[in-house]
DNA sequence: ATTGCTGCAAACTCTTTGCAAGTTC
DNA sequence: GAACTTGCAAAGAGTTTGCAGCAAT
């Protein structure tokens, strides 16, 4: 119970290892959803581990701040989080709140390559992120 | 005064032509600065055209849902608005607010030829939009 | 004439804040 | 024990809504 991957984030990035922290660390590592507040809330709610909303916000705040998570828009209210792990971009529903994670590495250098050598004025290049809408057309899950 | 390219907009898409309707769209159809509903109200205001902050928020969500305007978001609060006119992506300031367009139809070509090559399974891609981020470092304007 | 738009104020949602008590290091 | 975190309740920002009167087609 000492070392699991979000304390080891928790202790890498000098954060205080507190109950609550690793409770909204571990639902956002393990979620494949890319959770708002709410459903962190009530995930916990669920599992008998409260943690209130205040401290959920605060939290999240902190961990965006040191680069744990990145907010996620939709052209709906509430901001998502996902947590920062390997390089990747996001798939969105054009019909629902849904939202998948896409890995592609070659897609990447494509990118980087083309924004090395075309060079925008004026503009330094930190970071690319491809947002895909379209439609996904699984078995299981809707839209 | 009448047939200005905001009333072409507005006719268009079926949707009555207003003095307040065409007022906002000329705020978006001027600026470069991707204008929040604030903005477009200040900017409307010191133009002594007084829209309501109702009104322009219910114009704004009118124009969203016939595809006049796309949103923006960032990581800050208020959604901006972007009218949708040739196909382009947004250069995002890492330190100010600043957003930018990028029109760059070479990378969209690769993008789409990428995408039609490589099919993402059970996803069908109708629209990418990248979203780039990094410093501007312009003479003129901080960041 | 019909249908839809505007503006006001109130309501609502999501998020942030102040503060006292409790925890971590 | 110093510094930080939690949870509560209240406040805040941004946005939406209901409704009566008004305007566009």
């Amino acid at each position: 119970m000492s070392d699991t991957p979000a304390i080891r984030i928790l202790v890498a990035n000098r954060l205080k290892v507190t109950a609550q922290r690793v409770a909204v660390l571990e639902v956002l590592l393990t979620s494949k959803d890319h959770p708002d507040a709410e459903m962190i809330f009530n995930s916990l709610k669920e599992k008998h581990l409260s943690v209130s909303q205040a401290t959920i916000y605060k939290t999240l705040e902190v961990f965006f701040r040191k680069g744990i998570v990145v907010k996620v828009h939709t052209d709906k209210d509430p901001v998502r989080y996902d947590p920062v792990q390997e390089r990747h971009h996001h798939l969105f529903s054009a019909e629902s709140d849904r939202i998948e994670d896409f890995i592609d590495s070659d897609l990447d250098s494509i990118l980087d390559e083309y924004i090395k050598e075309k060079k925008i004025p004026g503009f330094e290049v930190k970071d690319i992120r491809l947002q895909i809408i379209g439609r996904f057309r699984d078995k299981n899950k809707n839209s």
